[in-house]
DNA sequence: CCACTTTTTTGACGCGCGTAAATTTTTAAT
DNA sequence: ATTAAAAATTTACGCGCGTCAAAAAAGTGG
């Protein structure tokens, strides 16, 4: 800290007595370096507190230790969420992740994609639009680059998928509205933007037959990200003129329920297990804000941790062996039924 | 496209006609060549679609392309929203945001800091965290990088400041709450992590006393981001003891009356400003879900927009002008009054 | 057509580090 | 102590682009 500063690797290497490529190869790997080397190396680090420069570092390198997080919408907790624990399992790992938002728009997905490329990553994780998003452009980006997907499926396009599975947890969240009160019927969007969203409707369609009930399904017209909105106005629309055949509502996501919660809220209908309510709503996600609604939502939580986490280590199980898996691993966690006041 | 892949700017000087120097001019700043060599040069990328190396580009140069953007906590759908508009500002102005979260942890605001030093970045935006930020950090980074804060001030740190004018604001909400029914009493963190809420503090003990009441406070304990949590917990405990001196309660943020607004119900206190209503509640940040709350929160929206384009703006002018302004700016906004069905 | 200004080209150097091959030193094992 | 293996050093080159000075070319106005 005293000396005069550090210009760089050069001159670091001078006055921690060490040779420039043995500091180099300190930096790509602390544990690459004989224990009495690396230690007067962080000696001296701790006195000079140089850095590498970051640019020149990575200009020459074919992979650098940059990881590209790309997820549809920070605005949406479940992303911000799900990001966030992305993004500190790969500082955890020693690289830096890079996150990036589409801010719900598509198109910005190929956009985010193209940036990372500029920045060689060593890889990517990526939760992508699904239908929206242009296919040929993630899987050209999986042709040059190791892809991990995460929470949306894209059909032969990265290298490994995990999600929550939804056949699982809708029959889930089915079976325990059956059992404690009317088989529900299903809310969701009527052109969802998440492949999700899909497998949801069918799921419970598959899981009504099987508990030999019929499905009724209703959709909100509306695009967009707006979820809560949509369903507080479809869905308040669809309670007013008392549309829905049942007195419980599946919701196909916890933002959907929070608008009906609203809705229903404004309209004065009791929402709620106990006696004297007029109406169950369940929803899917466990958002962040789940369990402050009036009342709390009864909903599905899925495994963050999990996906989060076997994404990060597939992705860097990947980078160490240096190869591609020889199929590609799909894996599907199961979601946990959180019973609340709601339904 | 046809072509075999164009490696770097000397091939794609070549292909397009051009010496590589104004190439490299050209991608510094297109209007800075001839219009019909800016037209060669650009025919020529539609065709090959090269990008010059990124890592290449800012080794060797003073100022990046870089803006950081950093953030107490993208979990808080109040910070997500406002890097969103920051980060969209600096893409239109053709510069690259990297948006940072500090995960809610002060300490990770340094570290994040110290990563973009090694980006070289052109400037930074920062929303620090306040009292917990480590302030010889943030200032030994605005000695080195062009330095805008935002949301949260810090004394002589940065080259400017913007965000709301909390006694304006408090104000107007006091002044709101009085008219139309009791004065309010104030809701708050007792060791709050960001320094607007003392300044809210501050701001409704003024006001109070501006219109000859008698303030009353009442302070959650806890510490962290789980606001909601705590209010609901704590403000919870306030209502069943009714320890409340007036049925009217103006929480610090949002957050905080979210999580009331959950206490109520849960208690069977209806909530509202009509007939037969128990309680007021209202809030501050206009948080994105505050509209679907039951009831909807009546609150005060900040005005995001101003906020993230003037702290944009401010930093480019600075850019461009290559200077630093000679004395610190400050500006505050107004925030605009929301009335919902909450208070 | 000429003189003048603006733009482009040429040629060359450097940024800071990765990386490879050959050599020397250190460590571990016999 | 001897030998083999592991680690560090030396030397040298290259990455792709920024940038500068000097020369050449292209526009401009009269």
């Amino acid at each position: 800290m005293v000396q005069p500063k550090i210009r760089n690797m050069e001159e670091f290497a001078a006055v921690s007595g060490i040779s420039r490529p043995t500091v180099s190869k300190y930096f790509n790997d602390p544990d690459s370096v004989r224990p009495s080397t690396r230690q007067k190396i962080e000696t001296a680090l701790e006195q000079h507190n140089y850095r590498p420069n970051v640019f020149a570092m990575n200009q020459n390198r074919r992979k650098t230790k940059n990881i590209g997080v790309v997820v549809p919408n920070l605005a949406d907790p479940f992303f911000s969420e799900i990001g966030r624990r992305v993004e500190l399992a790969c500082i955890d790992a020693g690289y830096s992740p890079i996150l990036l938002s589409s801010h719900g728009i598509p198109e910005m997905e190929s956009d985010n994609l193209e940036s990372l490329r500029s920045l060689k990553p060593a890889g990517v994780l990526l939760a992508p639009f699904g239908r929206l998003s242009n296919k040929e452009a993630v899987q050209a980006f999986d042709r040059d680059f190791p892809l991990v997907l995460f929470d949306a499926n894209m059909s032969d396009t990265g290298q490994a998928y995990f999600g929550t599975d939804n056949f699982q947890s809708i029959d889930l969240m089915v079976e325990y509205l059956c059992r404690s009160g009317e088989p529900p019927c299903f809310f969701e969007m009527k052109s969802p933007s998440n492949p999700n969203a899909n497998k949801r409707h069918q799921a419970y369609v598959e899981s009504m037959e099987r508990h030999r009930q019929t499905p009724h399904i209703f959709q909100a017209e509306g695009e967009g990200w707006n979820f809560e909105e949509i369903g507080k106005i479809e869905g308040g629309r669809l309670l007013e003129s008392n549309a829905f055949k049942t007195k419980t509502v599946l919701c196909s996501n916890d933002r959907l329920a929070i608008g009906m919660l609203s809705a229903a809220y404004a309209l004065d209908l009791r929402v709620g297990h106990g006696q004297g309510c007029h109406l169950r709503i369940a929803g899917h996600d466990d958002h962040p804000f789940s369990r402050f609604t009036c009342p709390a939502l009864t909903t599905i939580a899925q495994d963050y941790e999990a996906i989060a986490n076997r994404a990060v280590r597939t992705l860097f199980e990947m980078l160490q062996d240096d190869e591609r898996p020889p199929n590609r691993v799909e894996m599907l966690f199961e979601g946990r039924l959180v019973m609340r006041d709601s339904a």
